[in-house]
DNA sequence: CACTGGAAAATGCCGC
DNA sequence: GCGGCATTTTCCAGTG
């Protein structure tokens, strides 16, 4: 069983660094976004509702793509695709 | 006032953008996570005891990191800088 | 439905009412680690140093915990129960 | 300087013994509070409301007791102390 | 679809 | 009084 404990061994490490390669990244991209928040405040924003204004346009983003989707679904419902009449 | 409120908002403006940007790079990383994760489980890892041994690892990580942490207090405490005795 | 809010009414006061007690007890003890913290500093011991050898104790703990969560892992991925084979 | 030393760790463990074991005090109870927001749940209750119901009355107190404080404050300013005219 | 567990955000606290 | 640090709370994704 050796052979095939070793390649399973082999494929764990090499996801797990993958993984922890990947954390590190996102780790990155986090403080940078904190460093802006700190940079906006030292401009004399308010954080907290800097950050509010950041979720509501996620939200309003979301909904649109939402509205986007159900419109496609509407229109592939009438055997139509997306901005076009028809083929 | 105008003016300076034409500054504000486009510097909000810039402050905005620049944080979204990061987010969607963020959330790019996340998901790219995600994929790692669903790629080991199809190849018959254990998801949950991935993400132990990946908290494991991290747990020794920042352990290190709070061991350092104390070393440079203890140097602090004891008058000295960061590897320098005096100046 | 005056007897069913009443109920509930009552319900939700006793609830409010153990966990504000509760509360205070914590608040209690978390004052009195207060103390204890400013007692080792008149006594010339160096409170941020203190919080640290606390802290890494605390994760040495955390870390053989997550150990132990680990091992369970591995058993019941390896179809054990805790301390017993089989049914 | 052995004599001063040991009588320091002595004193050093004594602080951290007794920071350890308030420590688990504090969590012990912050634990019971956790059972009953999930008791709560579990009849029918919003635990995020409640939190919030809780963070209200808190608050209330707090500023009852500021208050009273700036009564007393008032009180003593004008020679007299809390609940009686003069002595 | 509710529940657990893990990440992000908000709050409070301490020293400078 | 403010900025960093620790705690607490909220949010979200994965799981059964």
């Amino acid at each position: 069983m050796s052979d095939a404990a070793d390649v399973a061994a082999e494929s764990l490490k090499a996801f797990v660094d993958q993984i922890e390669k990947l954390e590190v990244e996102k780790q990155t991209i986090a403080d940078a976004i904190k460093d802006v928040y700190a940079e906006a405040k030292a401009n004399g924003f308010d954080v907290k509702i800097l950050r509010r204004v950041i979720a509501i346009r996620k939200q309003d983003k979301s909904e649109r793509e939402e509205m986007d989707a159900l419109l496609e679904l509407y229109m592939q419902a009438l055997g139509m695709g997306y901005g076009r009449v028809e083929e």
